[in-house]
DNA sequence: ATCCCGAGGG
DNA sequence: CCCTCTGGAT
């Protein structure tokens, strides 16, 4: 069996993100982005877990302190008590109210739109940041891989097996293979693959509008 | 039981 | 490289 040329990948990459536009349509966030603080506070939050409890909990974490100057001052334990019901929620109120204090102390309370200034901030990784960038300020610099991303560019072969457990690996296999205007639907149409029909355990690729192009769907 | 729309730390 | 943090979904 022949390598697949990185044309004949690119190609069916493409293909790939026509067919989520079509089923998806525009991209959307679901989480509170009202501003750039509080999109990196609820991104933050939204690790290993989903919007919905994310937005459960956000009205009242930004009622009590709506700005980085307000979080600043706020204790983890106080945050922690609001946003209890997530998971990780300890460290997830410790990193919420550092972040708050370094956006006050290093960025004149700004949340900065660059990307090595964004994962300075504590529990801000490069997934976080490349959401911050593309929907609080409409910047494209990169995909955020996550877990989903990271799966389905392994089973689309786009990124080989050997970069599965490593998303910055699988990153750069994308940035290669598909053209900038389509990095952004990677962002979050890929993601809503992953969670509805690109399970980890059981992928249902009966209900796959991928499916007649996905090596791993054809083989079982 | 087991996994997750991650990231920090040892 | 490995572990930890955590509730919720399945």
């Amino acid at each position: 069996m022949p390598r697949e040329t990185n044309a004949a990948k690119r190609e069916r990459a493409i293909e790939v993100c026509r067919r989520l536009n079509e089923r998806y349509g525009p991209v959307e966030c679901f989480l509170d982005h009202a501003n750039p603080f509080r999109l990196v506070i609820s991104v933050l939050l939204s690790a290993q877990t989903t919007d919905a409890q994310v937005n459960k909990v956000t009205p009242e974490l930004f009622r009590r302190w709506p700005t980085p100057e307000a979080m600043a001052s706020a204790t983890p334990a106080e945050v922690a008590e609001v946003i209890k019901s997530l998971g990780f929620y300890k460290t997830k109120a410790k990193h919420a109210v550092e972040c708050a204090q370094m956006i006050v102390a290093d960025y004149g309370g700004k949340v900065p739109a660059d990307m090595k200034e964004l994962v300075k901030l504590p529990g801000v990784g490069r997934k976080t940041a490349n959401i911050v960038l593309n929907v609080g300020f409409g910047i494209v610099e990169g995909i955020a891989v996550d877990t989903h991303v990271n799966r389905i560019a392994h089973r689309l072969g786009l990124s080989p097996k050997t970069h599965a457990k490593e998303p910055l690996k699988t990153e750069q296999d994308l940035l290669k293979i598909l053209p900038k205007e389509y990095w952004n639907d990677v962002n979050h149409q890929w993601i809503m693959l992953g969670r509805e029909i690109c399970d980890a355990r059981k992928p249902r690729c009966g209900e796959c509008p991928l499916a007649d192009i996905c090596p791993s769907a054809k083989m079982g």
